[in-house]
DNA sequence: TCCGAACGTAACAGAAGATGTTGCTTCTGA
DNA sequence: TCAGAAGCAACATCTTCTGTTACGTTCGGA
C-alpha cells in the first residue's frame, strides 16, 4: 500500500481547527472536520483520537461536543503531529531473520538500524521546526 | 502493512556481493543471495532487477551467471538503494481530494507538499553519507 | 430524570501492497 | 545442443489502510 495518510489528515484536522478557532468557533464536531477532509467522521475521530491520546487536542462528550486545540497552533510541531499518529518506522528491516551463518547476516540488522535512525532523526528534526500554524498562515497567503 | 523492507534487502545483497568479491567470488547467484538475506530467490532477483536498472549491480545470464557489483561499494550510498527501489514517498497526501469549498481543503496540498519534501530532503541527504562501504565496514567491525 | 447529540469503539468489507511460491521462458557460455 | 540461471507472469496469503455500519457511553440541557 502507499504510505500512510494519517499525517496528512491530523495536520489537515488541526489547521481546520486553528481557523475555526480564530472565526470564533471553539469546537468543531468529527462531522464537521469529516466535511473538510472529505472521508468519514469514524476516521477523524480515530485520527483525534490519536492527537487526544497525546494531548494535542482536547475532545469534549455529551450535547454540544466536539473537539478543540490542546495547545496554540504556534506550539504543535508535525513532529508531535508524526509522533502521534505514526508508529510504523519509515524504513523496515527483514521479515525473517537473516541467515547468521553468514557475516553479513549475522551483523547487519544492528548497523542498518543505526543507520535508518540517522536519517530518520534528520526526518523528525525538520518536521521539528514546522508547526500547525506555519500550515495554516501557509494556505491562507 | 508496515514500511516495506526493500531497502534492507537490497542493501543486504549488495554487502554480501562487496564480501563475496574481496573473497575472490565477482559472481554471485540469486540462490546464494537468498541463502544470506534468507528469502526467496526470486524475491532477489526482483530486488536486484531493481538495483540493475539504476545501474548499481550487473546480471549475467546463461551459464555460469549471476549478479556483482555495477561500481565499487564505495561509491553505492544507501540514496542510490533507497531511489532505485523505493518508489512511494514517505507521506501520502489525502486519497481523495479535500473538500474545496473550505479553504484549508482548497490550500492545504501544495503547503503539506512543501513541507513533506523538505522532511523527505533531509532523510535522503543522510542516506546520501553512508555507502555500501560503510555498512560492510561496520558489519565487519 | 430523561433525552438527544456527539464521542468511543468494535466489527466487517474492500482495496492495495508486500512477500512468497511455482512454473515457464529466455539467454548464453561451454 | 545443453544446462544453468536470470526474467517474468500468475497466483495465494497476509497485512494494513480506509471506509462503513452499528452500538455503547457520556454529559449538557430541558
Amino acid at each position: 500500500m502507499a504510505a500512510n495518510s494519517r499525517v496528512t489528515i491530523a495536520a489537515h484536522a488541526l489547521a481546520w481547527l486553528e481557523l475555526a478557532r480564530r472565526r470564533g468557533r471553539e469546537v468543531l464536531t468529527s462531522e464537521e472536520v469529516a466535511a473538510s477532509v472529505n472521508t468519514n467522521a469514524v476516521i477523524v475521530r480515530r485520527s483525534l483520537g490519536d492527537l487526544q491520546r497525546a494531548g494535542l487536542v482536547t475532545a469534549r462528550r455529551g450535547n454540544g461536543a466536539g473537539f478543540s486545540l490542546g495547545r496554540p497552533a504556534a506550539e504543535i510541531t508535525l513532529l508531535d503531529v508524526w509522533l502521534a499518529v505514526s508508529p510504523e518506522p519509515l524504513l523496515a528491516l527483514h521479515h525473517s531473520e537473516p541467515n547468521l551463518d553468514c557475516p553479513v547476516g549475522r551483523g547487519i540488522r544492528p548497523v542498518l538500524t543505526d543507520l535508518y535512525d540517522e536519517a530518520t532523526d534528520a526526518f523528525r528534526a525538520t518536521l521539528a521546526r514546522r508547526t500547525v500554524d506555519d500550515v495554516l498562515e501557509r494556505i491562507l497567503a
